[in-house]
DNA sequence: GACTGCCATGTTACATGTTACATATAAGGG
DNA sequence: CCCTTATATGTAACATGTAACATGGCAGTC
């Protein structure tokens, strides 16, 4: 009878991972401006539930660095430096590649598979013409490095900052087809280094990549000098 | 009229702050059984505050896997099985090598400093017998390793996984006078060989640490046949 | 006009009440 | 005797109430 285990329904799912899922999905996708303010009250009142769960939500989105509580004074979405960004973008260099050499070792075929499903999907959404499914897409991608990797903490070390990596994302490319394509033919060409093994040049690319993403943000970060940090 | 920003006075912290590290301390010096469950009724009565800021620490305690939050079911200290060991350790000994390299790039001097202090701290407390002191002393030591690699998301990814760590070092090295030796003169070895930059040597001596360690927890572990996991 | 302190307003932090769930145990049916 | 089904109890999940705190504007003073 334990077999029934496997088959138990999922429960519908806890007010609270509702909330913080919505809220999450609406910040990476830009629903929201950086540094913008949001009230529990004003929260609970658009998703209809009391402010128990909202206030839980905005903690669990605290942890991953999308919305910053101030004590007695608001919850506020994130709205990073310049520096905050270059921060962001070495922790990704540093655990993707550690990340990939794990998966390499653990599951290299089922790793490489994922990969070409995922660039796959970034060329349907390239060809039509689809923002908001490219930047998931890409997204995607890089989940992947860790969904392979074998090790929890790793990915939750990720988690950290996917939210935030996914949200800086689509401001950058929401409205930049040629950033796009280009990201497209790197991500292509991740895929076929991993594939060989090929870990300095996977590394160079890489660089490259994460690099690229970081001339971005200075470009569209740096004249309205969002500054913010905290 | 800025300077005043250095004398602002630390604010009474707030009740949820105060319970977190409360019972952060106690599971991390093993005043709990694993495993063991806690109801937010019994802990808001033992610390005289209400179940709302009881509630808010065990959540922030779950994100550091120390304890396990089960759904309208409670919530118990963290047990890990030997898998869930393996796989912190695998971890820390990627996190750790990542955030020396880091730190011996950014601040040498300081950080190998820091190190030396700590290892000072691990032969008084050796030599005064002082088993919780050794502990903390030993934790403090890594905890260097992040605290100079000036990423914070490196340093909060360490933090994901320190307390686990760290009541597993208790558990491990409490009732091990000779294990505590060995460790410290692995200790002053490790710093040796970062302030010599013979990365080669340091990812060895990790290792072997690491290893170590991961040993201690089998012979543990094992037999009970404490199992859990999720 | 610059400075000080008061007060109105918006916001959480925390307390407490209510509901619904999970589990164990015991009663009832084969 | 085993299996099913009611029921009791402990527990968290969520709703709501209360009070303290942060902040900005405004009046009063010098």
């Amino acid at each position: 009878m334990r077999d029934s285990d496997r088959l138990r329904l999922e429960h519908p799912k806890a007010l609270t991972s509702m909330v913080t899922e919505r809220l999450r999905q609406a910040i990476i996708d830009g629903d929201f401006q950086l540094g913008e303010s949001m009230s529990e009250d004003q929260l609970s009142a658009v998703f209809g539930v009391s402010r128990s769960p909202v206030r839980e939500a905005l903690k669990a989105l605290e942890f991953e660095g999308l919305v910053e509580v101030r004590p007695k004074r608001g919850s506020f979405i994130f709205a990073p430096s310049i520096e905050d960004v270059e921060e962001l973008c070495e922790f990704r260099l540093i655990a993707e590649t550690q990340a990939a050499i794990l998966s390499m070792r653990r599951a290299p075929d089922a790793f490489t598979g994922a990969l070409d499903k995922a660039t796959g999907a970034m060329r349907n959404a390239l060809e039509a013409g689809d923002d908001r499914g490219y930047g998931r897409a890409d997204t995607a991608f890089h989940k992947n490095f860790f969904t392979f990797c074998g090790n929890r903490l790793v990915q939750d070390a990720y988690q950290l900052a996917e939210g935030r990596i996914a949200t800086i994302r689509t401001i950058l490319t929401a409205p930049n087809k040629e950033q796009r394509e280009l990201s497209f033919s790197e991500h292509c060409m991740i895929a076929d280094a991993l594939r060989e093994r090929n870990w300095d040049r996977f590394q160079e690319l890489m660089s490259e990549h994460v690099g690229r993403t970081m001339r971005g943000v200075r470009s569209i970060l740096s004249p309205p000098s969002a500054g913010g940090s905290r």
